[in-house]
DNA sequence: ATGGTTGCAAGGCAA
């Protein structure tokens, strides 16, 4: 079984793309994240057409997540990760795919502070980790895919983008 | 060298 993860950053801009990669590779599942898209606007019928049956967690403007699967609908077991009944963010969904529990995430980035959002990458992370810890007490498989957010050094070398969290300066090394 | 891009959605914000 083929499972890919692609963050689209905005599912109508790349629908295009998205069709053509879908095409190309054939995932059986695909996990989508930051669709910015409320879940009205999602382009189910086009996705079908494509081939995929759909489930999906949107959002206005922001976030937002869907698992794709080939030939079939995805079997949805879970939207949203247990714990902060203040996390209103689209941000993770999860189905039980041919024997397999698929979790489907984008976690926060670790640039918002506190003060800007409730919802922080480590707030993500532990809920996550609670998640995962019951997940794997299960006998089935699991996988979790999607988008982190983690970076491997304290500072991030954005490959010359800008950094929002740093005073409007170039993000140096 | 004090800058730059994209997407949502209709101005500013997030990444």
């Amino acid at each position: 079984m083929k499972i890919a993860t692609f963050n689209v950053n905005g599912i109508s801009a790349r629908l295009s793309a998205l069709l053509r990669w879908l095409a190309e590779s054939k995932p059986d599942a695909a996990c989508l994240q930051e669709l910015k898209a409320p879940q009205e606007k999602l382009p189910e019928a086009t996705l079908r057409e494509a081939g995929y049956g759909v489930i999906w967690h949107g959002q206005k403007s922001w976030n937002g997540v869907a698992m794709l699967t080939r030939g079939a609908d995805p079997v949805e077991s879970r939207r949203g990760l247990p714990g902060d009944p203040e996390d209103i963010h689209s941000r993770y969904i999860e189905a039980l795919i041919n024997g397999v529990r698929v979790g489907c995430l984008y976690l926060p980035n670790g640039n918002l502070a506190p003060v800007r959002s409730l919802i922080t990458n480590c707030d993500s992370c532990n809920a996550l980790t609670k998640h995962a810890e019951e997940l794997l007490a299960t006998a089935e498989p699991v996988i979790l895919a999607g988008d982190y957010n983690v970076i491997p050094t304290d500072i991030e070398d954005c490959g010359g983008r800008f950094d929002p969290s740093d005073n409007n300066h170039w993000c140096r090394r």
